[in-house]
Formats: C-alpha cells, sequence, structure tokens
DNA sequence: GTGAATGTTAACAG
DNA sequence: CCTGTTAACATTCA
C-alpha cells in the first residue's frame, strides 16, 4: 500500500476535511483518544510515508506500514485502529501504528527530506549521501531520513533508470551518476502518483517484479542485498557497477 | 495451504 | 552506548 505517493494521495482525499471537529474518536490505538474529541482538525499533511492529522499543540502520526489501509464513510467488519467521527462523517484506519505527537510537525520533521514535497532540497540529500560513502545505494535510498517516502518499488525503478547497479558504494559512484539518482528519485515519485492515480502503476514497472530486462532483453536478478535486505531487481548488464576510485 | 510482500519498531543479545 | 538479529504487527495475493 504505502510508499510516499500513495500517502499524496491518502492525504488529498482527507484535505477537503480540514477544519472539521472531531465529534468523537475511538479505536484500538494506544493513545489519549479523550485529547481528540471536540477538536478541530488544522490540516492535513503528510511527510514521507507519514500521514499527520494536526490539532493546534499536537498531531497524530500514521503510519500504514505494510498492509495499512483506510476507508471515508465506510466501515470494515473489523475493529478500526482509529476512528474519528467528524459530524455527519467518517475516517477510518486500519491496521497501522498510530501515534500521538506533543507540538508541530515542523519540531519532528524537515520537509525538505520529503520527496513529495515541495519543498524537497536535493542538495540535502546529496550532502547526506556523502557523509555515508561506505553505505550502498540500494540501502541510502529506502534510507528515510534522506530520501523519506522512497520505498522498495521506487527504488528499483530509480536504479533502473539512472543504469545503477543496487550494490554501488556511495563513494564510488560519479558525482553527475549521484546528482542524477537524486533527481530521479522525486520525478519517478511524481510519477508513480499520477500512475497511482491512473491505476495503471505495475503497467510501468521497467524493473520490479520483471523478469527480463527491457534494454537488454536478458533475465534480470533478483536478490536481498545489503542490510536492508529488501527484494531488487536489477540488469547485470546495462545497471553499472563503478570500481572503487 | 504456504509464502512472500509497497514497512517499521521494540526487544533482546553481545 | 552501539550494532546486529529477531519477533511482532496482520492483509492480500499468487
Amino acid at each position: 500500500m504505502p510508499e510516499g505517493p500513495s500517502i499524496v494521495i491518502l492525504r488529498e482525499l482527507l484535505v477537503p476535511f480540514e477544519h472539521r471537529r472531531v465529534t468523537a474518536a475511538s479505536g484500538t490505538a494506544k493513545i489519549d483518544m479523550g485529547r481528540l474529541k471536540g477538536k478541530t482538525i488544522q490540516a492535513f499533511r503528510s511527510h514521507g510515508k507519514h500521514t499527520l492529522i494536526c490539532f493546534n499543540d499536537f498531531f497524530i502520526r500514521i503510519h500504514l506500514l505494510m498492509f495499512g489501509s483506510y476507508l471515508i464513510n465506510e466501515k470494515k467488519n473489523v475493529a478500526e485502529k482509529l476512528h474519528l467521527q467528524l459530524g455527519k462523517d467518517e475516517v477510518n484506519f486500519y491496521t497501522c501504528h498510530v501515534k500521538l505527537m506533543e507540538g508541530k510537525p515542523e519540531d519532528h520533521y524537515d520537509f525538505e527530506r520529503d520527496v513529495m514535497n515541495k519543498d524537497w532540497s536535493a542538495a540535502k540529500a546529496k550532502k547526506s549521501l556523502k557523509e555515508e560513502p561506505a553505505e550502498l545505494i540500494c540501502d541510502e535510498l529506502l534510507n528515510q531520513e534522506i530520501f523519506a517516502g522512497v520505498g522498495n518499488i521506487i527504488k528499483n525503478e530509480v536504479l533502473f533508470r539512472t543504469k545503477l547497479h543496487p550494490l554501488n558504494k556511495i563513494e564510488n559512484i560519479p558525482g553527475a551518476k549521484l546528482t542524477a539518482i537524486i533527481k530521479e528519485a522525486r520525478e519517478y515519485s511524481f510519477d508513480f502518483l499520477k500512475w497511482k492515480k491512473d491505476n495503471t502503476l505495475s503497467k510501468h514497472w521497467e524493473a520490479h517484479k520483471q523478469k527480463i530486462c527491457p534494454r537488454c532483453d536478458i533475465p534480470f536478478h533478483k536478490t536481498y542485498p545489503g542490510k536492508s535486505k529488501r527484494r531488487t531487481y536489477y540488469c547485470n548488464n546495462c545497471q553499472e557497477l563503478y570500481p572503487p576510485a
């Protein structure tokens, strides 16, 4: 379900309910539901894979993890993790992490780290990558402190688009390539958003879950590399592995 | 029926 | 204190 672009879609669905009063709050999430009742939602925001329901001096952080889901003005047949009644409307979240955070989102998040945010800073990402020279690019793309919102699908597609082998160490990647992959992390994320809305996302996958390289017509490799050990599809022929400098 | 997957965190071992 | 491993969470699809 959720990489950054999917969370943007959720936020867009929630925004019409901004400035509504919470008439009732319940659910199995271990938060103080009493804090919510009677309060007015100031904004729905997102940061990477987090959805933020903002009140005056605190906000609710929701992470959909791998299997999270939500329904607006509908219910499932299982208990909600978080149910918000907003007068005649309701918002329900299932199978997710819910946390109540004190203060403002700005106290906890740097929005220049969110690849979907208008304030995303490619320069900041590059600086952070340079500080981790020995890490593998397949791990760093999933590092939420650098690329908040990038998930495993985006990782695989970005590596393929930029013709970079997943096992490249940051320090061995030429500067221009590093710039390119940072740029592509954002650009593919917006393509993901567009295709997800069209319901054509999987049709556009060039690497993720693919068996044959669309450029070389030879079999992809499928491995679980690096610290993250997430499923990785790549072409040994056209995705370059740079030798130590 | 089995296993794996768009993810993270807490608990524990060393 | 830091690092690494494992379990837990819990749904859907092939």
